[in-house]
DNA sequence: CTGAAAGCGCTTACAG
DNA sequence: CTGAAAGCGCTTACAG
């Protein structure tokens, strides 16, 4: 047994590999899981659960009912009886529950007084079939991997649940993989009436669908990203101007040899990094070439593999720009793995802030994005959309520098020389 | 300004510190959102909105329309609309809809044909309030801060949403506040006809409310946790197993002098990593005391506290258990800082596998929670309450040991001492 | 196997 | 300011 432990800690020797013990076999449930992930979905058939809904009899008009909610055979009170024991019409009660102003407030008192004894709840799906709105909105993001466990998505996500609940509003998860989109089920979010409104997360260029939702006169707002050759609403974070505050505290610091690990560049705001990176490279040397950047592809793996790439052109490199968090740890995890000490050797700047950045080793420098208040207003402009108003929306958030400990003076930097 | 630079270092020299800094003061739009979150919402009459709704005009039955989903006018198509250029009733489009057993497959075809020329879509408000379903599902979560935002209720969510897609339901989120729960809105998902089931995530054993969807007989799974008290249905993953593991793992590394950060003792699971860590260690030693565990409760913050104060009382501790990733990145983030080398100095062990604990320095040797299963498996087995299964869910997943680089050999250990 | 009709529980012109 | 009635777009006994 000792054995098997001095095992696994040769074979943890190399820091980079994974040695996983399975104590225990999967179970019959893991099996079931995991066939059931690759194969087919179980085929349901909609008839046989027809085949369960109990028997309604035809009710007569005004059967009277007790008064919790429910008739003694369970039956849910509804604006008719409502009406009935308050006394007036269904539309009176309907329009208290709307809040109509043609009504008296003694008849709303009144009205009220029942809703309240009876514990009457509208039936929404009543609600929106006769009216105009779901009240519904939906998030729509595409299959990353897992992407709901990213905390990039979690903090816009948590933004737009608080706001949306706090304007009456229900939200939808929604993965947008392949053939969602071929069958357009995007589109058929708001022509079966399943929602209002639509946020998009994640998406980049090469997703065109998003075209459908303007062409088709549905409200849509992209979030944190921009999509101007498609006339998109969207509220985005100031990525350019984050990247100009790196660029700036880098070379103050004194680096002069800057690699980029950027996102992939069918997103805007990656390009708008790559961007203002270049430029600022370019102002401080004639010699700047692409062999400076390296797609990181927003993941760890791929962050650590583009940090491989720079330091073997540039070995020289004295500071890393990586345009997440996530692959600034990727970054991080590679360099200390190649004899790179962090932030001794190689600075390393990360992008989004994401929470658990301030207690990783070392902790991260990095651009604080809004993301909570980002998905906020995109959900207030969403609203303000679905509520008819027309102004296309383009907002910007500020952003701002976070400095920890993952940057230090570059090596080769003495104030004098500057 | 190369002294503002130099300013910045010295104040990151108190690594512990961060320091921020605000490059561009918060824009009007930010103050808005501030100032709309501590204050209350804007209320947005109904009765405004209504105003807006277009006038609706009494249709004629069987007006001859274009086939493109919509009349020229805008409006969509229905189900009658189908019924008459099929040359059938009503009755058989819907029918044929539902799979209805009982239609021919002339028929069947027949009228597929026109839903598909036509691009029909059922609308769903009308489907759920004739019907007995509403195919959506919730999940309901507590209001931990940007709690989305936390990969462990990510995969969850992943696991949930994926299967609830290939059962065709719809998910919604829902924050559990306190008014929320005082105003019994956990129920009126049910009762307005929002859901037909609920998954509860993230809550403990004060959170009495949940025994309410049971009294009610409403369909809810409890994910990951379990609360025998109230005879509630859970999926949970094996913490009794894991953490035997981690016991014997740190015990033939030849650890003694072993601390357990646990979280918050009113959660079930925890509790069962609390009696399985007093167990093995009053086998191992019969000068056990409950000085060696402490709270930190699920957060890095916490987990560093609690670190703090196991180190205090046991300065010869050779190795922490904590019972969630985030509370062992928080005893690492602690130790780095207070001259302990993990895992040189002090072995840790963390608890979920968080994906990005396999790229924090040093990467973290954990017990690995099959979490989006568990939520892949608490959908189904949800949906099949819906569908009026009876039996009691009590699912338990396997869990196993991940070896990677914050654990070692006890510094005191010698392989022939045992 | 199919059709005519009632019903789901609301909202909204329309007429008082 | 309020009531009677039509309508939202489906599903489901019930009768052929």
């Amino acid at each position: 047994m000792l054995n098997a432990v001095v095992n696994c800690l040769t074979i943890m020797s190399d820091a980079s590999n994974e040695y996983v013990v399975k104590v225990k076999a999967g179970s019959e449930i893991m099996a079931q899981i995991m066939a059931d992930q690759s194969g087919k979905s179980t085929d349901v058939g909609t008839a046989t659960v027809r085949q369960a809904k109990k028997k309604r009899s035809k009710r007569k008009k005004g059967v009277s009912v007790s008064n919790k909610g429910t008739t003694g055979s369970g039956k849910r009170v509804g604006i008719r009886e409502i009406a009935r024991q308050a006394g007036v019409s269904v539309a009176t009660v309907s329009m208290v529950l709307n809040n109509n102003p043609k009504i008296t407030e003694a008849t709303r008192q009144k009205v009220n007084k029942v809703i309240e004894r009876v514990g009457y709840r509208p039936n929404r799906l009543a609600q929106s079939l006769s009216g105009r709105y779901t009240r519904v909105i939906s998030i729509l993001m595409p299959t990353l991997r897992h992407a709901m466990a990213d905390p990039y998505f979690g903090e816009l996500i948590s933004g737009i649940c608080d706001r949306a609940a706090r304007l009456g509003h229900k939200v939808m998860l929604e993965h947008a993989k392949p053939d969602f989109i071929r069958e357009r089920r995007h589109i058929e979010l708001f022509e079966r009436r399943f929602v209002d409104g639509v946020l998009c997360i994640g998406f980049n260029d090469r997703h065109a669908f998003m075209k459908d939702f303007v062409e088709n006169d549905h409200p849509m707002v992209v979030v944190n990203n921009m999509f101007p050759q498609w006339g998109l609403d969207h509220v985005v974070c100031d990525y350019r101007s984050g990247a100009e505050q790196v660029m700036t505290y880098l070379q103050q610091l004194g680096h002069r040899k800057i690699g980029l690990v950027h996102g992939a560049p069918e997103v805007y705001t990656a390009r708008e990094i790559i961007e203002v990176f270049k430029r600022r490279m370019s102002i401080a040397s004639n010699e700047f070439e692409d062999s400076w950047m390296a797609d990181g592809r927003f993941t760890e793996e791929h962050g650590a593999e583009a940090t491989a790439k720079l330091l073997e052109a540039h070995p020289d490199m004295t500071a890393i720009f990586a345009s997440n968090d996530k692959m600034a740890l990727g970054a991080i995890h590679y360099a200390n793995r190649h004899g790179r000490s962090v932030p001794n050797d190689l600075s390393i700047v990360g992008f989004d802030d994401i929470q658990y950045t301030a207690f990783v080793n070392p902790t991260l420098t990095t651009v604080h994005l809004p993301l909570y208040e980002l998905g906020v207003l995109a959900c207030e402009r969403l609203v303000e959309r679905i509520r008819g108003k027309s102004e296309r929306v383009r907002e910007v958030l500020p952003t701002h520098l976070v400095l920890r400990e993952s940057t230090s003076l570059a090596a080769s930097f003495s104030p004098g020389v500057g």
